[in-house]
DNA sequence: TATGAGATCAACT
DNA sequence: GTTGATCTCATAC
């Protein structure tokens, strides 16, 4: 990586999410200073049965409907946290799901933070991402461009795959589950090949 | 390796 | 009352 990476700028993310969300892959996020590259990502649009803002604003989507470059940060089956990025033009409400890691800033903090030594399975799925980072709901609304977050651009073009969401009901079929080929860090394998 | 239960909460029917 | 963009641990094969 690049010791001194660009920061992503904000018009980055005002596109669709389908260009957005295989653009993140091989970025860095770090909040707190703690965190790594992207590796793999979903895309939700809000035609999208599966979307959290398909049906419309709600108390807990209303960060969807807002800026994008924004973290929407919503509690999954009670226990954990998952974190998203608000896409394309204000209150469209798309976002990329943020679904694994490959840790490379402050890694010591994330291992006492996951009680675990695995590497691969410190920042595997959305939920073990935030635990990872310690995002949590207070981050909810949060700028990606303000401390304690900060996204920076990938420097080299990573081989991307791409396939089916994971643990969806609705549009199950659809392939917008982006990946880093071959990373050792993916929350579960692609079968698909090269994008 | 694979499958199943439990944890625990808010949106939605 | 049911379901869900999940994870971990236990048990079975």
């Amino acid at each position: 990586m690049n010791p001194r990476p660009a920061k992503l700028r904000r018009d980055f993310f005002n596109r669709s999410v389908h260009e957005v969300a295989p653009d993140l892959i091989g970025a860095t996020l770090a909040v707190g200073g703690v965190g790594g590259v992207i590796v793999e990502v979903e895309a939700y649009h809000h035609t999208d049965p599966a979307a959290h803002s398909y049906r419309g604003p709600t108390e807990r989507n209303s960060v969807m409907f807002g800026r994008p470059g924004h973290l929407y940060v919503y509690r999954s089956y009670g226990i954990h946290w998952c974190a998203n990025v608000v896409c394309e033009a204000e209150g469209s409400a798309s976002a990329v799901l943020l679904r694994a890691l490959e840790p490379t800033l402050g890694v010591g903090l994330m291992r006492r933070r996951r009680g675990l030594r695995d590497l691969r399975l410190l920042c595997s799925g959305p939920g073990r991402l935030c635990e990872a980072l310690g995002i949590t709901h207070a981050l909810n609304g949060h700028s990606l461009d303000r401390p304690p977050i900060a996204l920076y651009a990938r420097t080299t073009e990573p081989e991307l795959t791409a396939g089916p969401r994971i643990g969806i009901t609705k549009a199950a079929e659809l392939p917008w589950r982006y990946g880093m080929k071959g990373s050792r860090f993916l929350s579960k394998p692609f079968k698909g090949g090269v994008i």
